[in-house]
RNA sequence: GCCGAAGUGGCGGAAUUGGUAGACGCGCUGGACUCAAAAUCCAGUGAGGCUCACACCUCGUGCCGGUUCGAGUCCGGCCUUCGGUACCA
């Protein structure tokens, strides 16, 4: 009989609902365990194989702890704000709050049809006011803190459309994605969010999660930490100084010359009128380039001299100041000392520019480099002469700050976090503009500040919000004068750099969240989504995490204790994605074959951190496992009713198929733990197969109790990988209670695990020339009397001298002869 | 460009600390069952050589080089593909 999938998913997600099998009790906390998959975006695609991919072997994992006694808490919700839907809105009319409303009934039905163990009273929608209201919250505590506010930073504007673009509006030839009009970079006055305070401690947490090792680097990199000094240089003739950080402080001597930003403010002052064309024309030039265009080292060095000079403060010489593009105001101070001796870049700009260069530092004999990066004795440094590296830093530094004109600094690649965005599908930020009394916060009890829904998408360059007056005028709190509401709304990462509090009690009304039950449910156990969010997400929620502990919300230091990041699924090489149309849907598989086949499948496929190019080939495989499964559950109906068996049983009193069986068994529970306890779907379930195929071949020659005992085994092994096959198989062989319901975990019998005999592999010059079979533990002095009886070992030694023996217990016999 | 990964049969992939390369599955080939097909079951399946056959030999984990008795695994240098690069989430 073939497995009737639609049958057997319906009534077990309809038994699981109907008894709230999934429900979490809280109050519970012995074993807790948090098990967090990152939510949805309900896009208009609806779940793709990339989802399924995400959350099905995610629940895998979260029904295996369950079966092991863990009290487990599985939630899921819909990051439900951001730019697609509000593009959607552009082109089709279709409001954002209606789309993205109908798009999460019909993913909800999608998702249940996984057969999650999602606990559906946590649901969540961010784009609920009772969720954003708290976003609004947390912005004001952040502001009350110094931790929020505004500077300028450049978006990308196109000036045909009148409108800001993302990134990813932009093509990568630096157009604009809807009239091809070329993007320019244009400054605007923005709110921040101050994650840089928090750089040292977000560095040191990493120390304490057990995260991939490469997403701590990520973000290792990413904060960017780098020990250095900040120099003032004189400009010459002028009251100002140009402040630098370099990492190089001992090559001072060698600084030739000096780079500014583009946009650095002292760049309009210092300017002479001769040169002023010239810096003009030059700024406009680079106003459609990107960072990575800027920064590119194969990119021909730019630049122009700004016609004033600096005094390099040790040499107290002139030396020119340009302006060039690889200089960034978002990393340092926005301006360097150039120092082409010892740094490529400044190496490539000085030759093309026929500036001067001075090494400082001497290369080895040998090297024939242009710029020498390493370490060696300073020259050309007076009073650095001979000093290696280190050491010459450290005198520099303190000569510097001996003068008053530098000091040791730490500076990081991180910035703060831009959070404003000049769109209407997201948090508006609490915030009213007065003419009298400048930026003043909405007070606190009279959040939320409710996204109103008439406005109008046409693209003006502001956020859409402006096209509603009853939102933007309002009062200003401090002195009652007419005011503006701040029409800019929030990056949505803030909504999810702290959902998974929220999780805990998402209706919750005069709080952000329950901080007794966060204490105890928080952080969150085991995380489990992209790598691509290795820098963004997951650095903003540490930093929101953080903050508040920092403001007596939580006890803990970090969100997410361990995290796994499953591959991407790509279509025929690219990402699937919403922004792409090449989606495959999942509808098409699970109809056919059924809920836990699809999942089997997806587990099967590969290690689960790789992802994979998709292919449909392959997924008869996992369908004939279900189906054979299935079909031995059938032929031993009621079987636990009709023999009993035994928890443990002694090798020596079963026969040859029973010790075969008994043995499989053991051994397959001890492997299946550890590689899915490891996220390792694919070997587990390939574990599975071959107790199958052993369970084919050898339980009818078992007797009863041995196949009570195998079956038992098997149901559970089975369930949490395909979870209605196995509640089915288990209610098949006469349990009366769900599985889920009643957790069962069989513990393994050590002695099944303990082998006999052992294969000796013979190597001869490390190629393999024989295998012998020889008891476990075997002296070694017998071992090599066997192995030196052995035919081809003879064979192979003949005529030769022994040179060295390596004898690895019970797996290697090296003989190195000549 | 920079940061981070990955590369193994026809295909997806497996392989404790360096110790039998190819588990498990797909596909394919042959056989059984069938009037026939599907489904199912059984056997075989890295490439090449040699042999009536059993056996045996050589090569083989992206490319080049190194360490080692022994390298898919460690080291150095490349190539290709993928993720991120701060407004997709």
């Amino acid at each position: 009989m073939r497995y009737p999938h639609s049958d057997i998913e319906r009534k077990w997600q309809k038994y699981w609902e109907e008894n709230q099998i999934y429900k979490t009790d809280f109050s519970n906390l012995n074993k807790k365990l948090y098990c967090l998959v990152m939510f949805i975006y309900p896009s208009g695609a609806k779940l793709h194989i990339g989802h399924w991919y995400n959350y099905g072997p995610t629940d895998s994992w979260a029904r295996y702890k369950r079966l092991k006694g863990f009290n487990v808490f599985e939630p899921m919700g819909y990051d439900a704000f951001g730019l697609p839907a509000e593009n959607y809105a552009i082109k089709t009319g279709v409001h954002p709050y209606d789309s993205t409303m109908q798009n999460i009934e019909d993913i909800r039905e999608q998702l249940k049809h996984i057969g999650c163990m999602y606990d559906w009273n946590a649901e969540l929608l961010t784009c609920e006011p009772e969720y954003y209201k708290w976003n609004q919250w947390l912005f004001l505590q952040l502001y009350k803190k110094g931790l929020a506010y505004r500077k300028n930073a450049p978006v990308n504007w196109c000036p045909s459309c009148q409108t800001v673009l993302a990134n990813e509006q932009v093509k990568s030839d630096g157009t604009c994605e809807r009239c091809g009009t070329i993007v320019i970079q244009k400054q605007l006055t923005q709110w921040f969010f101050k994650i840089t305070d928090y750089a040292e401690e977000l560095l040191a947490g990493l120390e304490e999660i057990n995260w991939p090792e490469k997403t701590k680097l990520m973000q290792r990199n990413w904060i960017g930490k780098s020990i250095g000094a900040e120099v003032d240089f004189q400009i010459a003739g002028r009251e100002e100084k140009i402040k630098i950080f370099t990492t190089r402080p001992d090559t001072l001597f060698g600084a030739t010359y000096m780079v500014l930003s583009p946009e650095h403010p002292l760049v309009e002052k210092i300017v002479t009128d001769e040169f002023k064309p010239a810096v003009q024309q030059y700024k406009e030039s680079i106003q459609s380039l990107s960072e990575i265009d800027r920064t590119s080292t194969v990119k021909e060095k730019t630049g122009v001299s700004t016609g004033a000079f600096a005094i390099n403060p040790v040499t107290g010489k002139e030396i020119p100041i340009w302006i060039a593009d690889y200089v960034l105001m978002t990393y340092g101070t926005g301006a360097i000392m150039a120092v082409p001796g010892q740094d490529e870049r400044d190496w490539e700009f000085a030759e093309k520019f026929n500036l001067p260069i001075i090494r400082t530092v001497n290369p080895p004999e040998d090297f024939s480099g242009k710029a020498y990066l390493g370490d060696g004795p300073a020259i050309n440094s007076d009073f650095l002469n001979g000093l290696f590296v280190d050491d010459a830093k450290k005198k520099i530094t303190e000569w510097l700050e001996e003068k008053g004109i530098g000091k040791s600094t730490i500076n990081y690649k991180l910035r703060d976090w831009l959070i404003s965005r000049q769109r209407f599908w997201g948090t508006p930020i609490p915030i009213i503009h007065c003419s009298n009394c400048g930026e003043v916060p909405v007070e606190e009890k009279n959040l939320p500040v409710e996204l109103p829904y008439d406005v109008e998408f046409k693209t003006t360059g502001q956020s859409p919000l402006v096209t509603n007056p009853d939102f933007m005028n309002t009062m200003c709190p401090k002195c009652g004068h007419d005011a503006k509401r701040d029409p800019d709304t929030m990056d949505t990462f803030v909504d999810s750099s702290w959902y998974y509090f929220r999780f805990l009690n998402p209706k919750i009304e005069d709080k952000i969240y329950d901080k007794e039950r966060a204490d105890n449910w928080v952080p969150v156990d085991m995380y489990v989504g992209g790598a691509e969010h290795a820098t963004m997400h997951l650095l903003y929620a540490r930093f929101i995490h953080k903050f508040l502990r920092d403001i007596g919300l939580t006890k803990s230091d970090e969100p997410f204790i361990n995290l796994v990041h499953q591959g991407t699924i790509t279509n025929l090489g690219a990402k699937m994605s919403k922004s792409k149309e090449n989606v495959v849907n999942p509808d098409t598989f699970t109809s056919q074959y059924g809920s836990d086949v699809f999942r089997l499948y997806l587990m099967f496929m590969g290690p689960y951190e790789l992802g994979g190019d998709w292919s449909d080939k392959g997924i008869a495989g996992t369908d004939r496992f279900v189906q054979r499964s299935y079909e031995l559950f059938n032929k031993h109906k009621d079987a636990i009713k009709k023999s009993v068996s035994k928890k443990i049983y002694e090798l020596n009193e079963l026969n040859e198929s029973e010790k075969i069986i008994y043995r499989k068994v053991n051994q397959t529970i001890k492997k299946f733990d550890e590689e899915l306890n490891h996220f390792r779907f694919n070997t587990a379930i390939a574990s599975l197969m071959e107790l199958l195929n052993e369970l084919s071949k050898n339980l009818d020659s078992c007797s009863k109790e041995i196949q009570s005992y195998s079956l038992e085994r098997y149901a559970v092994l089975l369930s949490p990988i395909a979870p209605h096959l196995g509640e089915e198989c288990w209610a098949l062989i006469g349990k009366e209670k769900s599985i889920f319901e009643e957790p069962v975990w069989f513990e393994v019998d050590p002695a099944a695990l303990v082998k006999d005999n052992t294969l000796v592999v013979v190597q001869i010059n490390g190629k393999v020339r024989a295998k012998i079979e020889l008891p476990v533990d075997t002296p070694e002095a017998d071992v090599k009397k066997t192995v030196y009886e052995d035919r081809k070992v003879k064979v192979h030694i003949d005529g030769k001298r022994i040179v060295k023996e390596i004898y690895v217990p019970n797996k290697i016999y090296n003989i190195v002869v000549k």
